[in-house]
DNA sequence: TACCAGGTCCTCG
DNA sequence: CGAGGACATGGT
């Protein structure tokens, strides 16, 4: 069921190649936040000043708690594995996981995402649309971790395919599945319960 | 004009 | 535990 979710979501929308964003070992110009803040930098990042931090990243949003939270993490790295990332993704997938989710400010969706896009392992990143549509859908599951295993037992095990079908139910949530769905558009509403009710109006018996 | 985003933390019951 | 609020700018 779901790898046929996945298989329609693809053949409707096609690769959305989310990443890497930019080519191999370059950043990309415009993305990066450009040569003027010169960020690349774990070191720079701890010492530059919050304000300062929540200034340049302000167009993304909640920028103050952000600037501190991404402060956290590279305090974290410096202080426990010598600022290295790669030192990071040697660890176990489990043990990286549960290190990353005790930083303050790296909840479980962010952790995942680190696993899979920058470590590229494999683990299935769950995300506010993704409930939503495998609510929809009919499964019962709400917890995160609950919906993370139906997607890694349902799924080969591939961070490929994690890292497409993730960005797949991302433009299926945010233009189609949205709050307010707009069935008619939905290349999957043949697998949907919330489809079936509204549009197959119950008779009586 | 409203509503919501590629969330997380904290508080309260 | 689960729900609800705070954080805050930008896209549609």
């Amino acid at each position: 069921m779901i790898q046929e979710i996945y298989n329609e979501l693809y053949s409707s929308f096609g690769p959305q190649h989310w990443w890497p964003v930019t080519a191999e070992g370059k950043l990309h110009p415009e993305y990066s936040g450009g040569p003027k803040n010169n960020l690349i930098d774990i070191k720079k990042i701890i010492k530059i000043k919050n304000e300062k931090l929540a200034k340049i990243i302000k167009s993304s949003g909640y920028h103050n708690q952000k600037a501190k939270k991404l402060k956290n993490f590279c305090m974290f790295l410096s202080e426990n594995y010598g600022g290295k990332l790669n030192s990071l993704f040697k660890k176990d997938i489990n043990e990286l996981r549960s290190e990353l989710v005790s930083v303050n400010g790296i909840g479980p969706e962010t952790a995942d995402s680190i696993i899979l896009y920058a470590a590229k392992k494999p683990i299935f990143v769950i995300d506010a649309y993704t409930k939503r549509i495998i609510n929809r859908i009919g499964y019962k599951e709400s917890k995160y971790e609950e919906i993370q295993k139906l997607f890694m037992q349902s799924l080969p095990n591939s961070e490929k395919l994690f890292n497409e079908c993730h960005a797949l139910l991302v433009e299926l949530g945010k233009n189609i599945c949205k709050k307010s769905p707009l069935c008619s558009k939905c290349p999957i509403s043949a697998h949907c319960s919330y489809y079936k009710t509204i549009y197959t109006p119950k008779r009586e018996v």
